[in-house]
DNA sequence: TTCTACATTATAATAGTTCTAAACTATTGA
DNA sequence: TCAATAGTTTAGAACTATTATAATGTAGAA
């Protein structure tokens, strides 16, 4: 453990206790420059890699979904049998490669505002996403 | 059983028998004047009401699987525990009411194009598809 | 009508996720 | 400092959606 104020300040102003488990998961998370895609199958993984402690599964689920819930994780709606993750909350969109079942960032410079011409009365929205499925080309 | 034989020809044209509880399905899915959304469960339901020869899940799904395979439903990415799917195949996105759990066609004309301006060398894009989601607007 | 390839079916198996309830612990306040 | 308590972790069971299996059934061709 090195320095990990800043998980803990992080999760202190935000309500959560700032326990082992939370702070360890903290780090594999964002600990890294780059942002990433996970499922909770790969961070499960990552963790037991980088700790000989080991965090149970139900522990996993509830912080991702603790930290999804504060705004610290976004889910990514693709059909999948399991939920993908993402380490980068700025507002951006996804190629989901279908034949390598690849999450690839689109920088939100790359793609033009999506405007929605119409609303649901009583509704408000919440969020935009675009999913650009692509496949190898072969043609 | 009336006026099958536009599904008994639909299904045979795409190399699938018209057994009966194909045509069945097809019935509960294509007879009705609007398009709409489903889950496996929700289908399974419908199809018992409409029918008292009980088809089993594994058909429907299998059929279902047939049928988007050959296009004739698309399915919906969306973070849910179930799949979604849509009887209506045209190019159109969708609202996704997280309060009420409801997935709400956008018509396309309400929508502007989206414009991605970057490419994955070697892949060719499949789909693009926006989900927009909604809440109840309380402010 | 008979044959055969494909379909259906019930059931088992699998996998992701959530639930439960007991043990544990960070924080509060005495 | 220490005890109380409210929230947390945990293992394992339970749950649910989906897929696999293998035996039985059947549509369509010969």
């Amino acid at each position: 453990m090195f320095d990990n104020s800043q998980y803990i300040e992080k999760l202190r102003s935000s309500g959560l206790r700032p326990t082992k488990q939370r702070i360890k998961i903290c780090e594999v998370l964002f600990d890294s420059e780059k942002t990433f895609h996970f499922t909770i199958n790969e961070l499960v993984k990552r963790i037991s890699k980088s700790t000989n402690d080991k965090i149970s599964l139900a522990t996993v689920y509830n912080t991702v979904h603790a930290f999804k819930n504060k705004g610290y994780l976004k889910e990514i709606p693709i059909n999948s049998d399991q939920s993908y993750f993402d380490t980068n909350t700025s507002h951006h969109h996804h190629f989901y490669d279908e034949t390598q079942k690849d999450l690839i960032d689109i920088d939100d410079a790359d793609v033009e505002p999506v405007k929605i011409n119409t609303r649901i009365p009583g509704k408000k929205i919440k969020s935009v996403e675009v999913l650009v499925k692509v496949e190898d080309d072969k043609s």
